[in-house]
DNA sequence: AGACGTACCTGACCGC
DNA sequence: TGCGGTCAGGTACGTC
């Protein structure tokens, strides 16, 4: 699910109804997710108040009035929410529960398990942090950089952008939908794309600022911290299209697995021939 | 070094 | 109805 606009509005929606709320409880029904929760969890947690719940890559960063801070992530399936404690109806794979001071309850759930809570501090939490590109929608990534970042490259474009070294938050969705607007075919070298490293880096913002306002895509499970669904999804180009016809030009979207992964492009708005060396 | 495959885990869906 | 196979938005690690 969540790529880079889906985690925004959810550390977003998670920012306006905990930050300046202490937690008074902590309840993990498991002992772990992708990683054993910390030892200390509920220790550095229970009594700390939330003073800001912010974004970097896919990552949410809950910070503590106690200098703590957490690093969470959705993987795939995961969704947190914030619900009137009359209101909770507890679900298979609610793994992580905060207890409010008002009453109401943060509720992390994640089929998959994809998803984890860590102590910032940790080692695997420093370890994901390291080896982040830059965010897209910051200044530190220009179209200057984006095409030397890409002249380094020889691996496929889609690999590249997606790789969170080069740029963090694009996941496979929006690697397909910002290929389609800056008419790119995915299967081209990330060097020979470096001639149009403009067209893509305006294609890379746009896409993730329009999701953004949208409130994100919801495909399966995704939902907001309100419960509301994000609407973004009715706006893809290409994603999950293949055998309709392409919004520009009508010829059919077609589809390719590209290191494991789906790809979905149009062939006649990004043609590979004509653009490779 | 870089590119690929695989693993992690559950659920939904499809065809038989 | 049930079974097996396939697929799913992410990341890290092993292997050539």
């Amino acid at each position: 699910m969540p790529e880079l606009p889906e985690v925004e509005t959810v550390a977003i929606g998670l920012s306006r109804q905990m930050a300046g709320m202490q937690v008074r409880d902590c309840i993990l029904n498991r002992p772990n997710m992708r990683f054993a929760f910390p030892d200390d969890l509920q220790e550095k947690v229970i009594g700390a108040r939330i003073e800001s719940i912010t974004r970097r890559a896919k990552y949410l960063r809950f910070a503590l009035d106690n200098g703590e801070s957490l690093l969470a992530h959705l993987g795939m399936s995961g969704t947190m929410r914030v619900v009137e404690a009359a209101d909770y109806a507890p679900r298979k794979h609610d793994h992580l529960l905060f207890e409010l001071e008002d009453g109401r309850l943060f509720v992390f759930h994640d089929p998959r398990r994809f998803g984890f809570m860590l102590l910032e501090s940790q080692s695997e939490a420093q370890k994901m942090l390291n080896n982040l590109g830059p965010e897209p929608l910051s200044a530190d990534f220009s179209p200057e950089y984006l095409e030397k970042a890409l002249l380094k490259r020889q691996m496929p474009i889609k690999t590249a952008i997606m790789g969170q070294r080069l740029v963090v938050g694009v996941g496979n969705i929006y690697a397909s939908e910002a290929l389609f607007r800056a008419e790119l075919s995915p299967e081209m070298k990330a060097c020979d794309a470096a001639p149009y490293a403009g067209k893509l880096h305006s294609a890379i913002i746009a896409v993730l600022g329009e999701a953004i306002a949208s409130g994100g895509s919801t495909l399966r499970d995704y939902v907001r911290s309100d419960g509301d669904l994000g609407y973004f999804q009715h706006h893809f180009a290409v994603y999950g299209r293949s055998g309709e016809p392409c919004l520009r030009c009508k010829s059919p979207i077609e589809a390719l697995r590209q290191a494991g992964r789906s790809t979905f492009f149009c062939p006649q708005c990004q043609p590979f021939s004509s653009r490779k060396t």
